[in-house]
DNA sequence: CGGACACCTGCACAGCTGTGCAGGCTTGCA
DNA sequence: TGCAAGCCTGCACAGCTGTGCAGGTGTCCG
């Protein structure tokens, strides 16, 4: 296996074939760049929250979230229109109240297994 | 139910079970904060690059990390001091080499249900 | 002993991010 | 039609974060 890129085959390696390995392991660059800003969305309290409450509870209303989370309503808007932006969350119209729900399978999967902790 | 916290007992819900119900899923304050931290530290290229090669190849000196993922190697010494000061990895001395893995099993399960996209 | 190597630190800079407040828009109800 | 409720936006501010460079410390080998 040759994975190095040109333009770092001249730096030392302490085991070269390990070196290949990671750079196996970490995969295409586009992949690991979507993720971490997965995990930006994840990094801050307050969306944690909303995305958590939405997952478990299901389509809930933006002034339901405020009031669950503790937060005010336009953080809320704020952190639902970022969620929106990176296709974590969608928003369903109801009258005058919109219902949103967490859409990406994903982030869900990590919710399940990481935060809750759940096994299966 | 009644989980509502007397601080915002008063302000208006579209539906109060369903509240309860969000309230009750968020769970503790200080355990969706630690996640938080946990995702902000996974939510730069570098880092997650970092982490998806020692969790795939295990222990790995600074100098090969920085070739594997083309980072300079003061880059990757800083992301490891937060990786090392965030409880997700450790290093270990071996001459004048430091060999780094990964040591948090929730991140690993968050790499490998997540990133890695594993169904086990 | 001296030099090369592996790793770490300090500092200064630009860029992004979360937060609060005031206010506007749309919808539904009396 | 008028008012209240639900939701959204703009703006300004403080705070954190990643980055690059120069240089320092400790370790090994000839």
């Amino acid at each position: 296996m040759h994975l190095v890129p040109a333009d770092r085959a001249d730096r030392r390696t302490i085991d070269g074939h390990r070196v290949c390995e990671a750079i196996a392991a970490i995969g295409d660059a586009e992949h690991v760049r979507a993720w971490a800003e997965r995990f930006a969305l994840l990094a801050d309290p307050g969306r944690l929250s909303l995305l958590l409450a939405l997952y478990e509870t299901g389509p809930l209303a933006v002034t339901d979230l405020a009031v669950a989370t503790g937060m005010r309503d336009p953080a809320v808007s704020q952190a639902l229109r970022l969620l929106r932006a990176g296709g974590l969350v969608s928003g369903e119209r109801d009258g005058r109240i919109i219902r949103y729900r967490l859409v990406d399978t994903a982030v869900a999967e990590v919710l399940a297994h990481g935060v809750l902790g759940r096994q299966d």
